[in-house]
DNA sequence: TAAAATAATGCACTTCCATTGCATTGATTA
DNA sequence: TAATCAATGCAATGGAAGTGCATTATTTTA
């Protein structure tokens, strides 16, 4: 049993090939990536399942999704310690506006947002939008 | 002429009874919109002409845009000076998860992000999610 | 280890929202 | 007033998210 296995099953799921599969394909991954882009990846798995099976990874808190504001969902890796839930370890998404990619800057930590009186916070989602570093040196 | 069709006129735009109507329904409401909430409130109008006008009113900068996560887009009048292009006079958006609200918290400027080297922020959206202000009292 | 129980997968559908093409109606301008 | 251009309405499309149910695979337990 290998690393990604161990993973799996540390986080109280079954171990499947197709899950193992999409968990490696989403390592590879440097950015986010949607249902879709997963879907072309595996052409020959049926949408639900791949569906599914990162609807389970989020249940598990193994990928977070986000949402950068194309209309599209998403999807990423959660970092080791990772409580998306939580209002913890929040980190700042970037979206690309010229190649369309949306990355993770997990070291950029999300300032206290202050809310009015009466107001409680639970969850914040920050996402900033311009020109990512490969396509500012073009 | 009234002060709604003066407005309208100086933002360039033909100013039809439609127009009109849209724009005092949304100036009336405190909480963003979506456009079946428009639907419903004008069933004799047309879904494309609703639909239409909102995304001039966007053109103008008459409205702003909201993605609150819901994966239903939101609209609200913008405030007197807004230009939501650029990177100036960005408030947060709160959603209420209890009453399903989106608000704009006009007061509450987002501060200012870093962003690592090579990259170039133009546009940063921030929604807090969590229970407003009328909810937390019940 | 075979049978029973539970979970994962695949197929077919459905729903919801966003968006477009085109004809028609209405408003502006020459 | 005719010609021009924009706004509206109708019909249809496309994309993404989500669900029900039958089938297959995995795990449990007797």
């Amino acid at each position: 049993m290998n690393k990604t296995e161990q993973f799996l099953q540390l986080k109280g799921i079954r171990v499947t090939a197709m899950r193992i599969l999409i968990y490696n394909f989403l390592s590879e991954k440097k950015v986010t990536v949607t249902l879709s882009d997963i879907e072309n990846a595996f052409d020959k798995a049926d949408r639900t399942t791949l569906y599914r099976t990162i609807k389970t990874f989020e249940d598990k808190e193994i990928v977070h999704q986000i949402d950068d504001g194309t209309g599209v969902t998403k999807y990423a890796l959660c970092e080791p310690n990772c409580h998306c839930d939580l209002n913890t370890d929040l980190h700042l998404h970037f979206h690309c506006t010229q190649c369309g990619a949306t990355v993770c800057l997990t070291d950029h930590k999300i300032p206290k947002i202050k809310v009015p009186n009466g107001y409680i916070a639970e969850h914040v989602n920050l996402v900033v939008k311009g020109i990512c570093d490969k396509c500012s040196v073009k």
